[in-house]
Order: C-alpha cells, then structure tokens, then sequence
DNA sequence: GCCGACGGTGAGCGAGCGCTTAGCGCGGCG
DNA sequence: CGCCGCGCTAAGCGCTCGCTCACCGTCGGC
C-alpha cells in the first residue's frame, strides 16, 4: 500500500525535480492528503505515514508543513503556466492555439486532479510572502489566455465584446474541472479536453 | 463589530427561517468563518465569538460544528435549486429560460458569494449521511439545467452535440463565481450574470 | 414575592495537533 | 577495523481543539 500516484500517467514523470527520494516520497505523499481532506485538515503524521516514514522525518526535509503546501504550489503553477505557454506560443491561428491550450490545460486538471485541486483551492492556507509569490504566477497564466484572445479579436476571428470577463471564464471553466473530475466516472481527460475546446471556440464567436 | 452580512442585499432576507435569534447570529456567524478560513480551520471558539457569545453557547443550539455546516449546505443548497427551478419554470423559449437561470444562479453565487462559497466548497467536510442527502440536491440542480439544455435541443432552438457535458460545464463555470468573485473588485453580480448568460448561450449554439 | 425553566457563562476535560530533541544504525573513508 | 556524519526514529513538549458540566441571572405564572 504505497504507490498510488502513476494512474493518469501523462507527460513527463512529475515531481522527478524534486530530490532527494526521501523529500520527494513526502511530497507526493502532502499531494494525496491535501488533495483528499485538504490542508487544514491533514496531519503531518497523515504525510510521513503514507510516505512511510516517522513524523519527525518530515522536519529533515521541510521546516514547515506549509512549506510543504509551498513548494507543491509553485512548481505545479510552473507546470500549468508552462502548458499555456507551449500552446501560445506555437504556430497557427488564434482559434486553433486556444483550442490547444484549452484541451491541454483541461486535460493536466482531470489527469493530474489531485495535484490540482491543491494547486487550486489551498492557495489561502499560504502565508502571505508565499500568497503573493503564487497571485504572480496567477497572473501570468492571465495574461497568456487574455494575450489568445486578444489574437484572435486583432485578426478577426473571434467575436468576443469583453475580452478580460470572457478570458476569466474560460480560465474559470478550465480551473473548476479540477473540482467535480471523478477518475472513476465516464469520460477521460482528453475527451473533456475536447469537449472543453470546442465550448470555448463557441465562447468567443468561432465555434 | 457584529453585523456584516447584510452587504449584498438581493432577495428576501437569508437565513429568516433560523430560528431562535441566537441560533440565527451564531449561524451567520459560521458561513462567514467557514467562507473565509474553511470549515477545518474555523474554531467553535471563533464562530462564537464573532456572534457576541461563550464557546459554550453554541452547543446549545447545535449538537456538534458538523451540525451547523449540514444545516448552512442544506439551506444554502434548498435555494440554490430555488433559484433554478424558478427560471426552468417559467413562461418562455428555452433560451430565455437559459439566460434566465444562468444569470440569476450566477447572481446568487457571486452576490451571497461567502454562503456560495460554503456551499460548494465544503461538502468533502460532512458526514457520509448528510453528504448523501446533499449529493441528492445536487442531482435535482444538474437536473433542472439539463431539463433545458433539451427541451431547446428540442425545439431546435439549440445545437448541443453532448447534452450532458454541456450541462456540466454550464453548472461548473457558474459555481466557480464563488470562487474568484471579489465584491471589492471592478464587476457587479449583475453584470456578471449578464455576460455569462451570454456566453452559455453561445456554448449551447442560441449566441 | 417566590419558583421553576430556560438561555447563557467560566472553567476545564481528554485528545490530537505541529514541531523538537536526544540518541541510534549504517555506509564510506582513512 | 574504527570512527564520523547523516538520515532517521521514539518520545514527548506546549498548545489548542471540540466539547462538557456545574452554576447563574432573568422573567412569566400563581
């Protein structure tokens, strides 16, 4: 009862930066806790006895819990801001880039949901120095949709009339996905990815 | 430093049915606690606080916190589907009824945005029979949108390949105004509800 | 004008929390 | 072969949690 974490395998084996073993056992470990009670109500106890290890092993490798709920914030809004990236910054039309960066970032929030869902509601359980570092990162994921968009309304192939609220729904739509993806359910993460694509094409005027 | 619920004045006063008065304020006082901090970081100690009483007194009206959590999602979910099922009913097409119930469900979510918040956030952190009796609601919400989504797919006012993943989605970016929605921030809940009503419109072809 | 009932308080219980510390086992180097 | 240092554990500290209990003030009925 230990590996649990290479079911939706995906792109490039995650967490592989962090090191040693031991600090990345933990981590994956915080991931699962958070993700399934959440980060208030998580032990560090919960943490080192799924990683099997004592309680006081944590401390050898993170001063904090919270510094745990960090670490695990910023290189998963690294990861989701780097799939925005790839998208906006390939080749092709506005519509066809949106459309990618929608299905590749719907498809990260179900495969990955557990890494996800933490990435995306225990932002408040942050100190305020770690918050603000994140709400940057927030920004820049934003700024690569807002910029899509903007593409698109220039050369003329969306009709969007509020260009910022329409670029806060479509990160929101992508975002929530996180929230109600049952692993279990009927669709997979690249079948919502689709699905997902196609109502954002529609959103903005070129469905 | 007690009363600050009544800042998004909307539809007849919430919480009336609470009764008696304490029971009331100490339940007020809960959903602002829960919505800023999270149920499992909320003390009885703060929600007794914040309604001007002793640690104690809470559980004179509440047998436990979970209590109070069941009763804030049941109240908080009963509307909901109000709010819903009066747009699905009413005279008119199917994109009326649409708009209608997006915008008017997004109000809610995004004007009683710390009852919202509760809502749909906290339900991981109820008992395994409260939850049942919650996920039941939800079945009547998704229900209710979907009833819709055919009755326009229908009457060919709509073009919706995937009724239900169009459902979901219409559901999940609304619920997530509880979630980013800032009432400090530039964008009334009017006007959110406008443009969404909008924008799901053109999701489900009727833009 | 006394009395019971009810809504409320102050103090504190057992438990479990995040985190610390003293010490142990083991692998690499001289 | 002996010893040092690093990764880890067992035990436990101080604190706060959800919740309880003995008691008290106030107020309507006789």
């Amino acid at each position: 009862m230990s590996t649990a974490a290479e079911t939706t395998g995906g792109e490039a084996e995650p967490w592989e930066e962090v090191t040693p073993d031991a600090a990345r056992r933990l981590l994956v470990a915080a991931v699962e806790a958070f993700a399934e009670r959440g980060y208030h109500a998580t032990t560090t106890r919960d943490i080192a006895g799924r990683a099997g290890m004592s309680p006081a092993a944590l401390y050898i490798h993170y001063k904090t819990k919270e510094e745990l709920l960090h670490r695990i914030s910023r290189i998963g809004h690294d990861k989701a801001l780097d799939i925005l990236r790839t998208a906006a910054r390939r080749e092709g039309s506005a519509k066809e880039r949106l459309a990618d960066a929608v299905s590749s970032f719907v498809r990260w929030h179900a495969g990955r949901r557990t890494t996800a869902r933490v990435v995306q509601y225990e932002l408040d359980a942050l100190g305020p120095e770690a918050r603000a570092e994140i709400l940057g990162l927030r920004r820049q994921v934003d700024a690569e949709v807002r910029g899509i968009v903007e593409d698109g309304v220039a050369a003329g192939e969306f009709d969007v009339p509020d260009v910022q609220g329409t670029t806060l729904a479509v990160l929101s739509l992508c975002i929530d996905v996180a929230r109600w993806f049952n692993v279990d359910g009927p669709r997979t993460p690249e079948a919502v990815g689709e699905l997902y694509a196609e109502l954002v094409l529609r959103m903005v005027g070129a469905g």
